[in-house]
RNA sequence: GGGCGCGUAGCUCAGUGGGAGAGCACUCGCCUUACAAGCGAGGGGUCGCAGGUUCGAAACCUGCCGCGCCCA
């Protein structure tokens, strides 16, 4: 360099090949596209290695990459990538599902835009439509996931509505209905008049919304009785009153009809266990066709159920309030009571618990209809075992409780939909009122009057048979055989209900009693910096693209990882993204450092014996936290996996073992040569264990220091219980507190960095490093003693080392004594507090003697550092 | 209404019987030949409140207060 052109930021290569910072941009696309093309994401069933599988939580088809996702993906992608680098044969199944509801509408949208609906098309016309669709448009998300990294098989990929697995649907639906655990029923059930079809019980999302509630007096003089309901217009539809068998006040009129008002109907009233008798009056209304507790009530006492409301929620009786919609004839209802003097009472707003459309929001409107239902009972107690006899596992282990209080009370399940997207129901009626159940290879009946049921089924049927049918069931495949049961189903716990105990039900079911997975590791849901859940009202959505593009896929995966508490929430925020983008960058420039210095990791690494204590140290701490990261990740703590790496990776080798050997790689000879094989080594493993978290910056980085092929196919790291060194620990750690003692004086002093100051050292001996004074000088820089050297201050360190500085007189006798005063303060409490203890008789006599050796030898240290601090104070000048 | 969970530094969170921790933020000093996306040093907490168990409690028990989620 001739002149001052500060080259310091500037991107230029030094000889190695790396720029000086990371661009993930310039790495990811070309990374991902080798790993395709070199076929490692795949998975052979002929392998003799162990499996290790994870079927995707199949996504969408509709969907796109959410920060909900990216999670997810990135906690799955790291476990596979581990196990596939532990030597198993890993195989992550990506696919979608069809989203019935959701892409029915997507569809209708556009067809809407041309003024068109899908009965203009009809049932086959659309659902043509719908694939061309998905050929199109369908299906972002898979594009997405590649940008992310992850490492799925993409040959394998599957749709529920495939051929294969529409076949699994039929098959598995069959055998239930011989087997008598599918039936037809007329329920009431959970109807959006929105999205025209039933729901099950998991779809509704209920939340506490303003509504009124209006008393109304059924019935005259001392034959009346007052009902409350939030629901006035449903009156309309009531066949009974109900009280509590043995509430007082209504005894006398049970068994006795009442005039129900605006219809002159005589309703009885009847005696219900089910009625609170603390609620309201005490007394309510029954409308069995419009509310499952009043359809409850109804078929305990045998009552009629009318129907008052088509499917679009609007009044079909005949009358005044015919053909208004329910939140029109609601308001009409009240007015014609209030009219006839019937409301006694009225409240708004009134807060209560209201049922809405999972997928548009709508307020659902309970309706009597016939539907099909899957029997819960026998296949939720087999789930429910599986989990109860450690067969599978969830962890956190707490998260049990939630899914067995689903689980033990789960109601039967509404599985028909009345959408066309979707399987189609495999029943067929004939003209005798005949129900054939059609098997895949069995011939559906034909003829006059035979037709096949018009309903779909939920499009969580086919996802619960997805551990299995994504793997060729119901034929017996290789892949069966092979990856069958899946080794873990990692998903959020929100979805616990939805998904996995429907899969544990059909899995057991279809499977033999062989459970679809045998750990289901549950995660939390990402959140805002605060802790907020993202919504888009909320405006605290954050896209996982946005980061991808701005900090690289890694330092998106890092801060979703280092986040993942098991069942916790994360909270994530840009500036935790920036951190973990600058935890990438500071990989980069390590292993540019090392790769400058001549870093290998060819031959063999030096036995210990031949190697200095800082090399020696290193390695012994590399294996600790092998070990540790080995450990978290079996416990699927991700977030102490990371914080382990972050903390060995920043603090241990790039600030200390780094530069710790630059005075020895630059001084050359046989000892360069060794550490520049550890560094590499320590590199290495490094980058291998960071790799299933952030793979693109490992993959470019390990390829650059080993010259191998991929990272992916390096083996996974074991700890050498051999390398490690307590001796080289303990010698380390005296080491750098000699070093950070004398920074302290430093920076409390107001010496500048640069200025080198003279010194002697004594004592080092004590703790066994007086062979590292070179390098204490080095990092603290300390030049030796010149011969006119003079002591203007002593640092006394733990040990019995002592540093005499000669400041050039000009010492800061305040600064100094501050310093002091404020260790003397610590050595002090920790004193008092070690002596408080020891002076305790119960304390002594009760408590294990190792905790009692350890608060003498807290004591004794504590008591030792007084003194020297007495000294050194004593020694400052009076001024 | 029923159930589950949470409350620890300014923020977000670890820590489950024996020295209160991390990341970020903050303060001070630094362009120190890998990295200013950096380096060195530092400040900051009656561990929600009140009782109890224990030689010893952030942790275990009880109650209260506050917050969240699920179910009805």
């Amino acid at each position: 360099m001739t002149d001052a052109t500060d080259t310091r930021t500037t991107d230029s290569t030094a000889g190695d090949g790396l720029t000086a910072q990371y661009h993930p941009g310039e790495v990811e696309q070309r990374r991902y596209e080798s790993w395709v093309r070199g076929g490692y994401f795949e998975a052979d069933p002929a392998s003799d290695k162990p499996p290790f599988t994870i079927v995707i939580p199949p996504p969408n088809v509709t969907g796109s990459l959410h920060m909900g996702h990216a999670f997810e993906h990135t906690l799955m992608d790291a476990l596979n990538r581990r196990r596939r680098m532990q030597g198993y044969e890993a195989l992550w199944l990506p696919g979608m599902d069809h989203a019935g509801i959701a892409t029915q509408n997507v569809v209708e949208r556009q067809l809407a835009a041309q003024g068109l609906s899908r009965h203009d098309l009809g049932r086959e016309k659309f659902v043509e439509k719908v694939w061309q669709w998905k050929a199109e448009s369908g299906g972002a998300i898979l594009g997405q996931m590649r940008r992310l990294g992850d490492a799925v098989a993409w040959s394998r990929e599957r749709f529920t509505m495939d051929d294969g697995l529409s076949r699994a649907v039929q098959t598995i639906f069959k055998r239930l209905y011989d087997d008598e655990l599918i039936y037809r029923a007329n329920r009431i059930i959970n109807w959006c008049p929105r999205c025209l079809t039933a729901l099950s019980d998991i779809e509704v999302e209920h939340s506490d919304d303003d509504g009124e509630l209006v008393s109304i007096r059924y019935g005259d003089g001392d034959h009346a009785i007052v009902v409350a309901t939030t629901r006035a217009e449903t009156m309309l539809g009531d066949t009974a009153v109900a009280v509590h068998p043995d509430d007082e006040r209504y005894r006398h009129l049970i068994g006795t009809e009442v005039e129900l008002p605006l219809t002159g109907r005589r309703i009885p009233i009847v005696a219900d266990e089910h009625v609170d008798p603390e609620f309201g009056t005490g007394a309510v209304k029954v409308t069995p066709a419009h509310d499952p507790n009043d359809f409850e009530i109804g078929q305990r006492h045998n009552l009629p159920s009318l129907t008052i409301m088509d499917e679009r929620a609007v009044v079909t009786v005949p009358g005044p309030f015919e053909g208004l919609d329910r939140y029109e004839a609601r308001p009409a209802v009240v007015a014609a009571l209030r009219e006839a003097g019937r409301i006694v009472a009225e409240k708004r707003p009134y807060q209560h618990s209201v049922g809405h459309c999972a997928r548009c929001k709508t307020t659902v409107e309970p309706r009597l209809s016939l539907q099909w239902f899957v029997r819960t009972g026998p296949l939720a107690k087999a789930a429910g075992d599986a989990v109860r006899d450690g067969r599978v596992a969830i962890e956190p282990a707490d998260m049990a409780k939630r899914y067995f209080a689903w689980v033990d009370n789960m109601h039967d399940w509404c599985i028909s939909r009345q959408l066309w997207w979707g399987h189609r129901i495999p029943v067929w009626y004939g003209p005798a009122g005949e129900m054939v159940c059609v098997g895949p290879d069995d011939e559906a009946p034909s003829g006059d009057g035979w037709h096949q049921d018009e309903d779909v089924l939920d499009t969580w049927f086919s996802s619960a048979l997805w551990p299995f049918s994504t793997l060729g069931w119901p034929e017996q495949t290789p892949d069966l055989a092979k990856f069958y049961p899946t080794s873990v189903l990692v998903t959020g716990y929100d979805i616990l209900f939805f998904w996995v105990a429907r899969m544990m039900m059909f899995g057991l079911y279809a499977m033999d009693g062989r459970q679809p997975f045998d750990v289901i590791a549950l995660h939390g849901m990402v959140r805002d910096e605060h802790g907020k859940k993202m919504s888009k009202s909320f405006g605290n959505v954050v896209d996982p693209l946005d980061w991808m593009d701005r900090f690289g896929a890694d330092a998106t995966r890092f801060t979703l990882a280092r986040g993942a508490n098991p069942g916790s929430d994360v909270p994530v925020s840009e500036e935790w993204c920036q951190g973990s983008r600058n935890f990438c960058n500071k990989l980069w420039n390590a292993t540019r450092f090392a790769l400058m210095n001549g870093a290998t990791v060819a031959g063999e690494l030096p036995p210990s014996d031949e190697l200095s204590v800082v090399d020696r140290w290193i390695l012994s701490r590399l294996q600790h936290v092998t070990a540790e990261v080995d450990e978290q990740f079996e416990h699927y703590e991700f977030a102490k996996v990371c914080e382990a790496l972050y903390h060995f990776a920043w603090d241990e080798v790039c600030d200390w073992y780094v530069e710790l050997s630059k005075p020895v790689l630059s001084g050359g000879g046989p000892a360069a040569e060794r550490t520049r094989r550890v560094l590499g080594h320590v590199l290495d493993r490094l980058l291998r264990l960071l790799h299933p978290v952030i793979p693109f910056v490992t993959e470019e980085l390990w390829i650059a220091l080993t010259g191998g092929e991929t990272v992916m196919r390096a083996p996974w790291p074991v700890a050498e219980d051999g390398r490690i060194d307590d001796d080289a620990e303990e010698e380390l750690l005296a080491l750098q507190k000699v070093v950070t003692e004398v920074r302290r004086f430093r920076a409390d002093q107001g010496l500048r960095p640069t200025q080198r100051v003279s010194a002697a050292l004594t004592g080092l001996g004590n703790v066994g490093i007086d062979g590292h004074e070179t390098l204490i000088r080095s990092l603290s820089r300390l030049d030796p003693p010149a011969a006119d050297f003079t002591a203007t201050a002593t640092l006394a360190v733990t040990g019995g080392i002592a540093v005499d500085l000669d400041t050039r007189g000009t010492i800061d006798v305040a600064a100094e004594r501050a310093r002091l005063a404020k260790d003397r303060a610590a050595a002090e409490k920790e004193a008092a507090q070690c002596r408080a203890k020891l002076d305790n008789d119960a304390f002594v006599a009760k408590a294990p003697e190792p905790v009692v050796a350890k608060i003498r030898d807290r004591l004794s240290a504590a008591e030792a550092d007084l003194a020297r601090i007495a000294a050194s104070l004593e020694a400052l000048p009076t001024s």
